[in-house]
Order: C-alpha cells, then structure tokens, then sequence
DNA sequence: TACGATGGACAATGTGGTTGTCGAAACAGT
DNA sequence: ACTGTTTCGACAACCACATTGTCCATCGTA
C-alpha cells in the first residue's frame, strides 16, 4: 500500500450522486402517484404540468418555459389531453393561441405532487436532519448557474 | 405580509437543484470534450463507456450494468462503433459472444472525461469550500438508496 | 395595406428505450 | 451421446421524446 488513504472522493461520483438522488425523488413521488389514482402520469408531464400552472398557457410558451422547441412541447400536451390532464381552449383575444389548461383532474395531480414531494424531503430531513438538508439546498443553490434552475427534464428517467 | 418568512424550501425544489446540477456538470462535461476533440460524444455513451471500462464487455453485460435490455446495450453499441469509440470482436472462448471493446479514442475520451469531471469538482470546491462540498457528498450518499447507484443513465439529457 | 413576427400544425428524422422472435452456441442431466 | 434449457446476438416493430424545416392563418405595426 504504497498510496495514503484517499479522502477525496473522485470527481465523476458527484454528478453520479446527483442523479441517483434526483432519480430516487422522482421514482418515489410516481410511485406514489401510481398508487394514490394516477399510474399514467409520466415524470416528464409532472413537469411540464407545473409549467402550466394553475392559470394556463400556449404551446409555444410552454415550450420556452421547459426549454424544448414549441412542436416538442405542442406533442407533450397531446398526450396530456389524451390522458386526461390538459385540454387546449381557444383563445377569445387572439386566434392564433390556444391555451392549454390543466382539467380538474390534472390539478388534483399537481397538488398531489406537491403533497408527495414534501413528504419526501420530509424523509431526507429524517434522515440527514433539518440543518444538515438545509445546508445541502444552500450549497446546491449556490454552485447551479441560475439558467440551469428551468423545469425542463426531457425524457430523463426510463420509467 | 400576514405569513411569516418560509425558511424551509418547498419539497419540489429539491429534486429541481439536483437535476439543475447535474446537468451543469454533465453540460460543462460535453462542452469540454467537443472543445478536446470529441464532438460527436453524448452523455448517454459517455455512461456506456464507464461501463465498459478497459477489459470490455458483452452486450448482454453491459445491458445488466446500465439497467437496460442487451437490445438497447446493443443499439448504444452500434452508435459508439461507427464513431469510432468501441469496437466488437469475437471471442476467442465462445462463439455465441462478441466482446465489446474501446477503442485508443474510447479511452482518449474515458481518460480526459476523468480528467474533467476531476477539474469541476475543483471548480465546486472552489465555490463552496472542500469542508462543505464533501459535507453535500457524505449527505447524499447518506439519503440514496444503494441499488440507485448504478451506471445507468438513459436518455436524460436533450443533448 | 403590406410586411414581419408569431402560433400552431404537419412531416421527416434521430436517439434511446421497449417487447417479441429467432437461430446458433453452450451447458447440464439423463 | 442425446436432449432439453439457457444464453447471446441479431432483427423487427413499436413507443416516447426530442429535433429541423415547412406551411398557413393571424396579429401588430410601419
């Protein structure tokens, strides 16, 4: 044992860390999903769905929001009126534009998540304490360029 | 202003940081190899070649260390071939397995992704103080599950 | 009014994944 | 030595999610 202890960790663990971490929130909070009336919705649509928001918007404008071009975004609402969660209505002002709305159902979904994901920061602050979490954010928050923080999550997961 | 200040950050906000890091590492990654001469390398086979490491692997195997089916190990195969990253040869001790091997520009690529990902976490230990970031490390791998900690990565970039 | 920018639809394509099927080779049990 | 079972790799069909490019209707403005 000619090398000393390594206490660094290298660097290629830590986006492998980051990933498992974000992969673990997102495949806990669907398989909640899954068992509370919504085995359907895909992690993708849980993000585009909260860049809609409560109050409804284009296509095109959805598009921005997640950071993918306006027809990739016009495909994602498909599926979600198809499932049910979404439904485009014309715009009384501008022909143009159709909005797309969030159904009852689609708002339900969204307020389950959120419900969900307190939950499981709940977990983490079990495990790891709330201090120690909090110190986790701040230190994320500050090493993320601020153009990373978009919604925008692709096709990301493989569930 | 009836609420007080929310010191605790909302649950969703989590996963969010931990995708928007991941991400800028992986982004600054491939910034860095097309900058080196790998243009043509994406994230997915950055994670394929990882797995593969120096001896090779089947297609099979490298399946079961990704997490994906040999179909879609074989296809990300294919792709890393006619790059020029990997390339398959027979093997010697049964006729049924191709060996899947990187090429000296599979490794070039493997040795300098190394070599980045080491100079980024630099550049987080820069921002944050060494203490702190191995603090963000130890906390995640504290709250993630062992079996998240695999190789596999999926589509997850919008590269 | 004519022009440019915008919104949405459609098509073709690429990437990464899934099942299912298949033949050839390896292997274990009789 | 023969016979099933498993494994490997290949092929096909399909799906999800993205891309560019084209097109037309509409809106806002010079």
């Amino acid at each position: 044992m000619s090398e000393p202890a390594r206490t660094e960790r290298w660097g290629f663990e830590l986006p492998l860390m980051l990933l498992a971490g974000f992969r673990s929130l997102i495949d806990a909070l669907h398989a909640e999903l899954a068992e509370r009336g919504h085995p359907d919705l895909r992690p993708a649509y849980g993000f585009a769905m909260q860049a809609m928001g409560r109050e409804g918007v284009t296509a095109s404008e959805l598009g921005r929001r997640l950071g993918v071009s306006k027809q990739a975004a016009g495909k994602t609402v498909d599926r979600l009126a198809a499932l049910g969660y979404a439904e485009r209505v014309d715009d009384a002002a501008d022909a143009r534009r159709k909005r797309v709305r969030l159904t009852p159902r689609g708002l339900d979904a969204l307020a389950l998540s959120a419900e969900v994901f307190e939950e499981l920061r709940g977990r983490w602050a079990a495990t790891l304490g709330a201090e120690r979490l909090r110190e986790v954010e701040d230190a994320l928050e500050a090493v993320v360029p601020p153009g990373a923080y978009r919604l925008d999550a692709g096709s990301w997961f493989g569930g």
